[in-house]
DNA sequence: CAAAGATAGTGTAATGTGTACACTTACCCA
DNA sequence: TGGGTAAGTGTACACATTACACTATCTTTG
């Protein structure tokens, strides 16, 4: 694809979590530049005539091979300054025509489950890595502020619909890593009973005809998060507040 | 000021919420075309250099010649057809050289105190008025979407975030005003007991030594909102939702 | 095959928070 | 001075949150 199809002043970049069944991690990617790893926020420039959120589904789906994740506009970045470090001058300057265009980019947050990821090769892309978002890690252009503030936003957001954090686990899943989930975006241990009490008065939270396998203790239950059943019953309501 | 110092495909718009002690509304203003009069939410484009929220704060400023308002970005809205109304079009036409360009905007709620709000006359308003927020109305552009997402944010912020609200309010007021403006927010009456209970227990609402006069009952203790003491002893907290 | 190791899973009592509700007070005005 | 009007006040009940310790079930190993 030439520049030509290109609105060289939009971007987007997309902060993409993930879930280990530890920590929250941030996919990466990295360019490679003399010798320097520099790694950055995947984005890419909006194309003419392309809708914003088709842009970011675009970028995820070109690192990712998924669609129809959960992705969320957060807000949008456009310090004249924001593209200007030296390093960053010269990396644009390798892959676009216009490198001294001001670029003002939107910024989404996506949620994947890691289970589902599969990355590919892409064209913005040299290699992809899961980094820990609580792991200081220095980025390119003003990608450190960005995923910052998406973090932020994304811990804000999930107090207030915590459903969402149903797209960083698996189909099935138990409520041991429901829980190492939520202590992962709250930052603070949670009281198990306290937890289950609350998790399982929700009535979207169906357990299944099956239990772990292959661990050396007690079985956990699995369970999966019924859409259908919050839409219809939870929608509106908020069912608990952290 | 020329279209040479503006950046054609990147402009704000301010969903401008004020409170008249019974409803919410927003400034409109008003632009003149062959006898029909289009309303629309008071942006501009963005000039070249300037950051967003300098753009945004500009546009509040010469229109309300107020500064260091409640200013945050919400929502930018780039659906290339955004401006392809015939309509909006030919308003285009006539203030800008490049009509057929398409324009990205960055939205922003602001909130201001009706009494200190004089407005006047600017580059892009030939009339300017208060508009109560529910009463449906049809804006030019995409400024019903713009608007009615920006009202969406507020009243979600506001619950979590509720001391935005002074913003909305006299330096002095009492306790009726802040509970009918809670109110008009959340669409719903309140218990008078209930809310004055909640809102004493914060010691940033503090009591002045006056009263309301002339008015044909008991008179209404005076209050202020302490920007200190929320700072230092509320910040981190919640302290209260609906 | 029995015991040890590991995590799943469970209930209750105390405290705190939200909600519903009705009368008295203080001022103005006629 | 009495009537009109909105300000201002407290209590009882329901519900939600919190703190906290033991038993159950599986695998592994001696």
């Amino acid at each position: 694809m030439s520049e030509f199809h290109y609105n060289p002043h939009i971007s987007v970049d997309c902060v993409i979590f993930g879930f280990d069944d530890e920590k929250i991690n941030i996919l990466l990617i990295k360019r490679k530049q003399e010798g320097e790893n520099v790694y950055a926020l995947p984005g890419d420039l909006v194309q003419k005539g392309e809708d914003l959120d088709v842009a970011a589904a675009r970028v995820l789906f070109e690192l990712t091979s998924l669609e129809n994740l959960y992705l969320e506009q957060f807000k949008t970045f456009g310090s004249p300054e924001r593209t200007s470090d030296p390093v960053d001058v010269e990396w644009i300057k390798s892959i676009r025509e216009h490198p001294e265009a001001r670029v003002i980019t939107v910024a989404y947050n996506s949620l994947v489950k890691t289970e589902d990821f599969d990355y590919r090769p892409s064209s913005f892309a040299e290699e992809v890595l899961w980094h820990p978002i609580e792991k200081p890690q220095k980025l390119g252009f003003d990608h450190n502020e960005i995923a910052n503030t998406g973090w932020a936003m994304l811990r804000e957001k999930i107090k207030r619909e915590p459903v969402i954090a149903f797209s960083l686990l698996p189909e099935k899943f138990t409520l041991r890593q429901l829980q190492t989930l939520y202590e992962a975006i709250v930052g603070q241990e949670l009281d198990k009973r306290n937890f289950r009490k609350r998790m399982l008065r929700n009535r979207f939270l169906v357990p299944m005809n099956e239990k772990e396998t292959g661990v050396s203790h007690k079985p956990a239950q699995y369970y999966r998060f019924d859409d259908l059943v919050y839409k219809e019953e939870f929608a509106k309501d908020q069912w608990f507040l952290f």
